[in-house]
DNA sequence: TTATGATGGAAAA
DNA sequence: TTTCCCTCATAAA
């Protein structure tokens, strides 16, 4: 369920519920079992996000870095953890709040060279006051790519989606197969700015809201889109619909082993 | 009851 | 480019 706004909304989340607190750290599961139990009973100290990755900083130095991938989640109540239900990886607790974390892509202790090192390889991330764009611009503008491509990779830009990948290029009118290095100058600097802005709104939010205000559902006479991922979008998912702008029948194709969506005549090539 | 898919990414081939 | 991993809700049978 996650891009980058849901992992610095967990980050803030964690930081709030546990922040300053010894915390009961376990893995009901047990497959964190033996790092748990390192850590269990210290302070957390930080929780920092960068791109998809969330990284839990304990007093004694160690960091838990976790990676939700497709489908990783946590939920989180108040009071102290009920018997745990379905496979928790890490449960934190105090006698005041709790988190379970399911389905994690990685979840692991890690020293904080290694917590460097994970960074180092990602690009910049819109949700973070140190991302410097030129880094990804440098990579976009020399390569052969699809711009469909590079916004999905990590080393690019991080914290980027495949929701946040479809809207953004709706929302500018640029084909999603066009060459990173065919992008103008101010075609990137126009993307950057509205992902610093949709993202930033998505973390407040917790959902992807990319559609502007004259399209929305009130203002067009139609009803609400019902999705999982819970917003209103103009593209993603919404294969043999109609644009919500131009009418055009929204295309889906499978690229890269990912889904992509865009509409053929506001998008054109 | 079984199959499928999903906002991801590493590793193998 | 394909395979594999992690989990669970929903769809199909």
């Amino acid at each position: 369920m996650p891009e980058g706004h849901i992992i610095h909304r967990l980050a803030a989340e964690n930081r709030k519920a546990f922040g300053g607190r010894p915390v009961q750290v376990s893995s009901p599961q047990g497959r964190f079992a033996d790092d748990a139990k390192l850590i269990d009973g210290q302070v957390l100290a930080e929780a920092e996000a960068t791109g998809k990755h969330l990284f839990l900083g304990f007093e004694e130095g160690a960091w838990v870095h976790i990676h939700l991938g497709l489908y990783g989640g946590f939920t989180f109540g108040t009071g102290p953890a009920p018997a745990a239900v379905g496979m928790v990886r890490l449960r934190l607790e105090t006698d005041d709040a709790h988190a379970d974390l399911r389905g994690p892509n990685t979840c692991a202790l890690i020293t904080g060279a290694e917590k460097a090192a994970v960074a180092a390889r990602l690009g910049p991330d819109p949700l973070r006051a140190d991302a410097d764009p030129e880094a990804a611009w440098r990579r976009i503008s020399a390569s052969r790519t699809t711009v469909a491509a590079l916004l999905m990779d990590q080393k690019v830009l991080a914290g980027v989606g495949n929701v946040y990948r479809a809207e953004v290029l709706f929302r500018h009118g640029i084909n999603p197969h066009r060459a990173g290095r065919d992008l103008a100058r101010s075609e990137w600097d126009t993307i950057w700015a509205d992902l610093v802005a949709l993202m930033r709104e998505g973390v407040g939010a917790g959902r992807i809201d990319t559609v502007r205000p004259e399209h929305t559902p009130e203002a067009m006479g139609r009803p609400p889109r019902l999705d999982d991922h819970g917003g209103e979008v103009y593209v993603y998912r919404r294969a043999a619909m109609p644009c919500l702008v131009c009418g055009t029948d929204v295309r889906t194709e499978s690229h890269a082993s990912r889904n992509l969506f865009w509409c053929p005549t506001c998008q054109a090539a």
